[in-house]
DNA sequence: CGCAAACGTTGACGATGTCAACATAGTGGT
DNA sequence: ACCACTATGTTGACATCGTCAACGTTTGCG
């Protein structure tokens, strides 16, 4: 009960306007949360959230933002549960497509452009940036543990990240919908093309990964 | 000189639209585009649009139809330069991404969420199915090569499209330019993060590919 | 206590998507 | 050649949106 006071001032609006954006995203798209709306929806008056955010954008980037502290966690919770990095690698796919087919507005918000320029909200950065540094840093333990290559972890990374936001997207996107994929689809599809992207990067056979000078 | 009579009706508005959506979107951005705007560029009244579009949505979507069909003549043009399946896959893949990074906008237009609800647009849908099968009959010519292992060619080429696409909307949405990756990367990343893709597609060699029946 | 800053509200402006009503230009039938 | 009919374009209006300026209220600090 920290929250919700009947008091004129409002407690913590920021936060409310915030969690509203991100539930009327979820429920209606991107495109229908605007100042007036989330004001609405928090009962204060339409220029209340001005006191707060600098404009719309701003808005949407803190809501963004939030998006990205989500996906964090839902990779971070792969990191516990698993023994070996291959499972590590297939495990953080799985939850990073599963994200997108069970949130497809946040997601949309969080990669989309609404947001404007990105380079104006740096805490929105740091929230994406830390997402990604879970999958960089499974390929840093697969490159230990044998099953990833040697070589830039970075370039390698950006190879997972590619494939597991690509298939996110073309699913987020109905792009796949022609071939009769949905979401339902999303932890299998995951599966297979994670398939592929573990081969991709696993070291040659035929040329066992050199020893660690540079 | 076919178009821009000084005649009344316009001869051939709905093109000038399209292509007045194109231009703005090229040079200001998706969002800049409505209806209005679209309608001050050609020259003609505010609700002109609407003889020829139902609403802004299906304005958008024809525009990000003519978006997919340049990218299909992009990967079109691939296929011919090629000599080998691996050259092949390697190009499209660049042209893939080289698209995206020379035409942002576009590429957000044509697989962003402004255009509504796709089932709606079934042209767009072809033309989008279209592009996409340059990809995956690329993958079938690998397999006939046996530079891409037998299997479900759908998957395999589902996973080459995911991961370029992942590539270019990480591009295009200013994802990676935390780690100075602009678009001026963009045809050396998609070599870099493709050779990973070729690698996951190849037959693994302790098992050569197998002879051609079935 | 008193006041300044933080917070919230009211009212307005320009721009947008959309609709209804109207005007004009080609077109086909006789 | 005429005349409806349809396709195409225009005008005017409405609700809604993002944003701004001006104003009221609450809170916390001296």
């Amino acid at each position: 009960m920290a929250t919700t006071k009947k008091t004129y001032h409002h407690g913590d609006l920021r936060q409310a306007l915030v969690k509203a954006a991100l539930e009327i995203t979820h429920r209606e798209g991107v495109a229908a949360v605007g100042l007036r709306a989330v004001a609405r929806a928090v009962g204060v008056s339409q220029t209340a959230p001005y006191r707060h955010f600098a404009d719309k954008a701003a808005l949407l980037a803190a809501a963004a933002e939030a998006g990205f502290v989500a996906l964090g966690e839902s990779l971070a919770s792969t990191v516990a549960a698993a023994t070996t990095a291959d499972e590590l690698l297939r495990a953080q796919g799985v939850a990073y497509v599963r994200f997108a087919a069970d949130n497809p507005a946040w997601f949309r918000l969080m990669f989309g452009h609404e947001v404007g320029d990105r380079r104006q909200h740096s805490t929105l950065r740091a929230a994406a940036t830390s997402a990604f540094s879970f999958l960089e840093s499974a390929v840093v333990r697969g490159q230990e543990e044998g099953v990833v290559r040697q070589g830039e972890p970075r370039v390698l990374a950006l190879s997972a990240w590619s494939l597991v936001h690509g298939l996110a997207s073309l699913l987020v996107n109905d792009q796949l919908s022609e071939a009769g994929l949905g979401p339902d689809q999303a932890a299998d599809l995951a599966q297979q093309v994670g398939l592929v992207l573990r081969e991709g990067l696993a070291p040659r056979s035929e040329q066992p990964p050199v020893p660690s000078f540079w």
